[in-house]
Formats: structure tokens, C-alpha cells, sequence
DNA sequence: AATTTATATTATAATCGTTCTAAACTGTTG
DNA sequence: CAACAGTTTAGAACGATTATAATATAAATT
């Protein structure tokens, strides 16, 4: 729940010009109670319905991939042709409901931390990612 | 290192027609001492470099798939626009090579299993995957 | 506050990987 | 070997994303 003038300075501390733009997407993104995974699809869906001035798509698509490169955003990848984005930035895994096409952030309580033993020598972990991918018992399974 | 005959049977029993492509595809894949990562453009190149008679961009996309759709290969999607298949059917994990864009087997050996301790009400785990991007030291974290 | 400069936005075109199409071909069955 | 279903093929179509280049805006400079 961040003011505009908030929003101002965290796009002008990383050198990020704060045009209406932005300020609406970071608007849309971060002003919530809630984290939540968003597709650009939805993303522009909800810019078009929820405003009367709308955003270009390319606009949509800069603009996320530079959050993303500042860190304000996580991309999740579930599947070649589904790319979701997270506004949950901290370390967390996730279970992905195959029936709902619903991603949902796991905690410790719902899995353990994962034990590394070993590294590829001369590198260094960037991220650890789980994926538990569920469906309802009558599903097929793979 | 299977003999034609068994990739025929092998086909055969999933209810896939024996077919000239499809044989070639199993013989590159599968007639190794060891599993390996491919992508479909990979695995087009092969089969243009290494043989002399072409097969169609569609059919190896069908067979790859349809492979995949019987249990024969796996798919691992890193990003967006890198998905990779794997010739290692087995339960593992993966590390992801953010520098060489390469993708390495794990075994238990490198890490431990994975503790889910609470899954969602009424759904089945169909699977756990787990990604662990790796860069040299001196790389960009993010 | 006007001017200059750098950066961002826009609509549209281009691109790329993948899937579709429909005609020709091949494997299988009787 | 005839008939049929399944497969392959080249090329078209598609959809998501990125590039383009003109216009607009923000910031820096005067």
C-alpha cells in the first residue's frame, strides 16, 4: 500500500524515469495487500478494463521486464508456453495446480529447505527453485 | 544402445507407427551410452548435419512430442525461451548453467529429498522439480 | 521558463518458435 | 493387393514477443 510519491522515488533510485506510465503499473502491481502472479496477458487485460487511458503493449512489456531486471518482480516458468510473474520477491517455491492453471506460493511450512550437498565446482547458486506441480485425483498423471 | 528392432517394438507397444523418422529420431536419442538434454532446434540440426535424408521440422516437433506424451522423454522449462528435453526419464533434479546455458543431471548425491509437508486439500503431487541456476563467481547475481 | 538532451511511449511491422493444413505417402489389416 | 487409418511434408498461419522509428515526455542545462 505505497503512495505515488513512494512509487517516484523507488523508480528514480534505480534509474528508472517515473512516467505515467509506471507509476500506474506500479499502481496496479504493488499497491495490494496481497503478493500475487500475474501473465502479461492479465496484466493488459486489467490495464485496458480498470482504466479509460490505456497503455501501449509494448509499454506493458518493457515495463515488466524492467521491474524484473531491478528485482521488483520474479518470473515463473511452468511450461514453455506459460510464463507467470510474481510479485512476491522473496525466496519461495510454489505448487502449480494443473486443473486451475493457478500457481500458489509455497512457505516452510509446506516445504522444507532444500539440501544441496553439492555444487558445480567453481559455481555459484544464483536461485533454487522448487515446482510441485498438482492435480485432482482423477487426473491423468505423468 | 538398442537394436532397431527394439525401438520398432517399443513404438509398436505405445501405439506409434514403426516409421522410417520415427526410427531415426529413437536411433539419435536413444542409441547412447548416456542420457543427454536436447532442444528441438538441437535435435534438427543433428539429424540435418548427420544424415543425408531430411526430416521436416513438423515431424520432429510431432515425434518429440509424442514422445514425450508416452513417457519416453521429459521436458525442462528454464525460461520463457529455453525449454529442453531430457532423455533421463528417471525422478531428478536439475542444475541450470546460467553461463554455458547448459543443464546437468542431479542425483541424491547433490540433493537431498524433497520435504513437502503439507500438499493442497485434494489434489495428487504429480511432480517435484527442482532448478538450481548455478553462474561463475564473478557473474551478476540476481 | 525556454532550450536541449536523453529517455520513454506508441502503433505498427517484423521476427521467431511452434502449430495447423491439406495433399501425398506409408504402414497395417483383411 | 486393396482399403484404410495414421504419418509426413512443405508451406501457411498463428501468437507471443521484440524491433522500429516517429512522437512525446522527463530531466538537465542555459
Amino acid at each position: 500500500m505505497l503512495k505515488n510519491s513512494e512509487f517516484v522515488s523507488k523508480l528514480r533510485n534505480s534509474g528508472l524515469r517515473p512516467t505515467k506510465q509506471r507509476l500506474k503499473i506500479c499502481r496496479v502491481l504493488f499497491n495490494r495487500d496481497k503478493t500475487f502472479h500475474f501473465t502479461i496477458n492479465d496484466l493488459a487485460k486489467n490495464i485496458s478494463e480498470n482504466f479509460n487511458e490505456k497503455i501501449s503493449l509494448a509499454t506493458i512489456y518493457n515495463t515488466v521486464h524492467a521491474f524484473k531486471d531491478k528485482g521488483y518482480l520474479k518470473e515463473i516458468t511452468i511450461s514453455s508456453d506459460k510464463s507467470y510473474f510474481d510479485t512476491n520477491i522473496t525466496k519461495h517455491h510454489h505448487f502449480y495446480d494443473e486443473d486451475t492453471n493457478l500457481l500458489i506460493d509455497c512457505n516452510d511450512n509446506e516445504i522444507g529447505k532444500v539440501n544441496i550437498k553439492n555444487n558445480i565446482t567453481g559455481k555459484k547458486i544464483s536461485s533454487v527453485e522448487v515446482l510441485v506441480r498438482v492435480a485432482s485425483d482423477t487426473q491423468n498423471q505423468n
